[in-house]
DNA sequence: TAAAAATACTCCATAGGTATTTTAT
DNA sequence: ATAAAATACCTATGGAGTATTTTTA
């Protein structure tokens, strides 16, 4: 597990080629990706009807919870820069 | 990063070679993930005083942040099911 | 035509293993 | 002697790229 990144860049966008530029790669691997995570989970996070990309019930209840943790993910630095400063 | 579970492997076990055990992996790729996000991070997580390994204040920090994002990370497959079940 | 998504490959980087060393019990 | 951690080295799997196809706007 994770992909996590870029499913929520997909979710967040709704189109992979525009996906993939925000995250500084190609359409191809960021498919493989995303069906990767729906294979792992065992659900459809995305419906791809030909011409649109929407969410399935499954990626809107993922797409919260991921954005949760990858937030808590990059708060982690930070967090741990406050642990070793000397105040407090 | 993700080599949260090896951190929290080692920050439970405080021995390298449990914690390898746990992760049915060897020590040695064990010590290098470790290493590998310190770096990251910036931060030495664990004190490796010759015959014993601790947290440091970094670790401490990071054990119950990283700690809560697996937990997350576990409970998906769940939420998801919940999400895809008609009822509600 | 043009643009989006997926497939089929090729390639490389990163993660894992084995062997070995050092140190401490 | 044993066991733990780290280093060096080798291998292999997984993730990224390019090219191509299909479909729709």
């Amino acid at each position: 597990m994770f992909h996590l990144r870029y499913f929520v860049a997909v979710a967040e966008e709704l189109i992979f080629s525009a996906a993939a530029r925000r995250l500084h790669m190609a359409t191809s691997p960021l498919s493989q990706r995303i069906r990767d995570l729906e294979k792992e989970l065992g659900h459809r996070l995305f419906e791809r009807d030909s011409h649109s990309v929407t969410l399935t019930s499954a990626g809107e209840a993922l797409l919260p919870l991921a954005q949760g943790v990858l937030e808590q993910i990059n708060a982690m630095p930070w967090r741990l820069q406050e642990a070793a400063r000397p105040g407090r």
